[in-house]
DNA sequence: CACTTCTTTCACAACTTCGTGAAGCGAGTA
DNA sequence: TACTCGCTTCACGAAGTTGTGAAAGAAGTG
């Protein structure tokens, strides 16, 4: 028997392989797509590396390969709780911008070969135009994102508000 | 020698390898990347399928291959003169910000699958909370991202005047 | 200083992806 | 209808990923 407030653990488990795939569609390694989607899935945004492996039946290496990977991208980050040996995992706030958006590194690569293309083919041609307005292009988009975040702080307490007003 | 008009092959090439692979690096596969790199080297724009596999290296089954993948995310335009039996393919125009932002699709798979994961954990759950922000954060993005094609389009023609007048 | 508990590292196997060569196919010529 | 030219399809081999089990490592505890 499941009470009113107990989970439907078989529909948790299939929106965790749902949306698991779709993140590794995406990009995300298919682990820490899937450890995202479990994270996602609790109410404290917290899971131990033992819940981890358990939830999506992994191996405790593969937990550990996966989490290395969550927390070098700093989409979470790894405690322990004093006095215990067990590492907990906690998505950290923003994960959506930043995991979505965050491509600052990516942005200055790109910017920086398409000068030198621009120098290459001469900006006084058709090629170096079309190169010259790519670069263009990537600068607005990477100024646009830089601001995006702060209205979606805006957005964000607006939602909330109404939210709460239901 | 190379004339002052002539191209410096050698630098094109480095720089079509080059950008074609930091594209590879942001998901796209590896020959069409080189082939969009490729493209926006030339002044029209526009490449037969055997210039490519010249260019490249590549048998012209890659090219097929390849192209038929650009061609499905609509990022090249096939075309043939008439009267010939050679492909010409052509950027789009736009193709930057259709291959880095239209991810309509997925955004629309991604509300749908977390529009669930809220119904599996019930909207007043801190969990459930979480998915429901979340799907809010996809639909302001989605949003954002609409806008931001028009508003690249004045900032392309600012810019565009501006340069105009060095 | 052993013992327990949990995490990480490592070599390997399974699985995918990707580009090639060869053959096939379609469309325009003669 | 036969010929040619160019694109596409297909099976295969090479290369790269990814997760596993086993063993080592690290950090509390008695």
């Amino acid at each position: 028997m499941t009470s009113a407030t107990e989970r439907d653990t078989q529909a948790v488990s299939q929106f965790v392989e749902r949306f698991g795939g779709i993140l590794a569609d995406t990009g995300v390694p298919r682990m820490p797509a899937r450890i995202l989607a479990a994270l996602l899935t609790t109410d404290s945004g917290r899971l131990t590396a033992a819940e981890i492996a358990d939830l999506l039946q992994i191996s405790p290496a593969a937990v550990s390969g996966a989490v290395r990977y969550l927390t070098t991208v700093q989409i979470v980050s790894r405690e322990r709780e004093p006095g215990s040996r067990r590492d907990v995992y906690r998505m950290r706030d923003n994960v959506w911008f930043e995991a979505t958006f965050r491509k600052d590194q990516m942005l200055v690569m790109i910017d920086e070969v398409l000068t030198e293309g621009v120098e290459a083919l001469g900006a006084d041609t058709d090629a170096g135009l079309r190169l010259d307005e790519t670069r263009e292009f990537f600068r607005f988009a990477h100024g646009e994102l830089g601001s995006m975040l702060d209205r979606w702080r805006v957005h964000r307490e607006k939602w909330m508000e109404e939210r709460q007003g239901d």
